[in-house]
DNA sequence: TTTATATGTGCATATTTATGCGAGTCAGAC
DNA sequence: GTCTGACTCGCATAAATATGCACATATAAA
């Protein structure tokens, strides 16, 4: 009963746009809203994508954390050269000259939750992610941190 | 059965100390920790509290909005001279002449759920609060902010 | 093709969180 | 003293959220 990957990558991308607009207050809330836009969803798969996404609840509902989560990698994207994976839990990074510890830095200020920990040498950070699925996701986010940046 | 006023505020202190250490996954785990500190209190208080410490909930668990929430206000506190309430609706703040309208801006990013909104004149910003106790609230808040900024 | 592996989903439910309500405490008015 | 009102709390439970499981589909390998 799955969906295409890319329905889903469409569903949390609208998901992301909803919260833009404003906090949600529950998660059947936003099942509601994803329902009228015509993405079939319920409350469980809400709550995976929510996880996903990284959103936080707060006293009015979720949203996503504003640019402040995240940018600190934004802030060191420009020494980021290549980035490439080495079996399921490892996500090497190649970076300036130099700037290895400053990126292993920002990865842990991040507070990206698929991100078991990280070590920096000089030109090359190694990432240690859970599993192949975290390792997918912690590159989408440091692609669009990239984007920001 | 009510605790003195003083334990609760002496809780709360204690749970953004908690807090400050690492994300609480859970509200049970904060009443462990209470405990194990002397404090008595069930997972309702808690969650009463960590509403009113405004934590939000990220996937690591509950955090306090680390520096960053609240510090718009910080920076304006130097233009604060004097805050009175008005009724329970109705705080009035005032402020350095001319900082009316900063102030106000910064309390609207603050997005402190107890205030409904506000008003900046030249020297004065009314902000409307849903009840008095939000009112009580919101000004401890402000408090909190003048001493960090 | 067939087979094996991985992934996404909903359902049902376990877990976690929020809250209506009544009881207990305090402060101030009388 | 009693009364009143504002407040906090725990209990019980409602509401919301997370997750184990089974299955359907996709993807890769043979």
């Amino acid at each position: 009963m799955p969906n295409s990957p890319e329905i889903q990558s469409d569903r949390r991308q609208a998901i992301r746009q909803i919260l833009e607009l404003g906090p949600a207050g529950t998660q059947q809330s936003l099942v509601d809203a994803l329902t009228s836009q015509g993405f079939i969803a319920t409350q469980s798969s809400v709550s995976r994508d929510l996880k996903e996404l990284g959103a936080i609840k707060t006293a009015k509902g979720y949203e996503l954390p504003g640019p402040g989560k995240g940018d600190e990698v934004a802030e060191v994207s420009g020494f980021l050269r290549e980035i490439e994976t080495a079996g399921p839990n490892l996500l090497v990074i190649k970076t300036a000259i130099g700037a290895a510890q400053r990126v292993a830095l920002a990865l842990d200020r991040s507070g990206w939750p698929e991100m078991v920990g990280n070590v920096g040498g000089d030109d090359t950070v190694l990432v240690a992610t859970k599993n192949a699925a975290a390792q997918r996701n912690l590159l989408a986010k440091i692609d669009r941190a990239c984007a920001r940046g």
